[in-house]
DNA sequence: CAATCTAAGTGTATTTTTTACACTTAGTGT
DNA sequence: ACACTAAGTGTAAAAAATACACTTAGATTG
């Protein structure tokens, strides 16, 4: 049964892959933005990372692959979140100079499946120059305007960086190694919005039993060093 | 700056979407599937609802227009939920005859935009064929095997359910308009897979404040008939 | 080397939330 | 009137969440 009509020369869309790449200094929460210098245009443009995806790739190997290639980071914890379709978010694909990969049909719509990742920042310094362009790690609450829809993108990952922190021990991925328990709170108001009493988390944390004491103390404070700690469950 | 190799003859992907439509019974969670009677096979194959993305279709109306088409459902609860890329996933969706609609490359990979949907069954009564096929309720916990990777993306469906279940009150789209305590708390274990105690569930619902008890009881049962209640917030 | 500065570290009492648990009641059917 | 079925209801105990302030270890300064 089924109608199947064949419609002659409505193209197949490019699908592409952003990732919304965050990290955390202590202080601020970052993303990851590549600044953009194409057209010869005056100002800075920037973007999130992102290209097409290949034809025989799986969308996680594809975001892995993108990363990689754009910001040199490799190995970070990746999350599916969200696919853009909107028919007008990007047209013309061609007219985007930084794209590795054109395809079949560069004036087709663009269909974005988006990721965000956590990032140690300890471990990772923007390359001067990526083959995109050049990187910087921005503060969530200071983002430019972006190309396309990547604003909305960024603050619908923020969403379910939230969400997902809550009920999920996600929140290692963005502290290093070992890391002080006045780190992780920091970490949790930031993530959450919101102030935490000291000896309350402290308690909680405790009693959750997923970190690790470390025979070390925090170093080059001017005043009294903190107990290291990490995280059971891994070795990362 | 960038090398913009356009890679001659690869081909855009094909992008559908996929509906996991949930019902709810008062005894089980039921997936709607379609039977699909093609290619002369002898045993029934099931598939989800599902089609390809036409050209100027955002991704959310897409899969409104699809679920209507195929299964006349209307104005429920939508929500995208992962996208499905292995190359291998599907190939030529030239093979599938009860597709609508064939694109420029009927034998390129397909990504699909998954949703899932909650419906309230006395709502809807499948129809005995759709242009698609016969469609029927199934119980989630009976599903046979479906075509492609249809039965991993029901299971990812109901961990995202049981997900947003916790956290948002998602759960009246299932149930009628006017329902009992012992309905909604059936529902809670179900999706849960919990059993609940019945004092304390009327107790957490009471100070949640979330119910409107009717000026009416339920009828035709052979027993204390029950208060019926709807929800505050929606007229639905 | 005494005084000062900074953030680390620590406990208790109160309130709120969660859990466990059993009998009475309203209606239907015989 | 009796039996059957699911509806409806309260209390006590345990666990979790909150509010709250002083002491300590090390570095820096005069």
């Amino acid at each position: 049964m089924a109608n199947s009509a064949h419609i002659e020369g409505t193209p197949n869309p490019n699908v592409s892959i952003d990732c919304v790449v965050f990290g955390f200094d202590n202080e601020k929460l970052k993303v990851l933005l590549i600044e953009q210098k194409n057209k010869g245009s005056i100002n800075a443009q920037f973007a999130l990372p992102g290209d097409l995806v290949l034809e025989d790739e799986d969308l996680h190997q594809s975001a892995t692959r993108i990363l990689k290639e754009l910001t040199d980071l490799e190995g970070i914890y990746l999350k599916q979140f969200k696919t853009f379709g909107d028919p007008n978010r990007v047209r013309d694909v061609k007219d985007q100079e930084w794209l590795r990969t054109f395809r079949e049909d560069p004036e087709a719509r663009v269909i974005t499946v988006a990721y965000y990742s956590l990032v140690k920042m300890e471990d990772y310094i923007p390359q001067a120059a990526s083959l995109a362009g050049k990187v910087i790690w921005q503060n969530v609450d200071e983002v430019p305007q972006l190309a396309f829809d990547h604003n909305q993108i960024v603050n619908e990952a923020l969403e379910r960086l939230r969400e997902e922190f809550e009920y999920k021990n996600v929140g290692y991925e963005l502290l290093p190694k070992k890391f002080t328990l006045s780190m992780l709170q920091k970490l949790h108001e930031i993530i959450l919005g919101i102030e935490l009493d000291k000896r309350n988390f402290r308690k909680k944390i405790k009693k959750s039993e997923v970190l690790i004491p470390l025979e070390e103390k925090q170093s080059g404070v001017d005043h009294k060093p903190a107990q290291l700690f990490r995280y059971k469950s891994s070795s990362r």
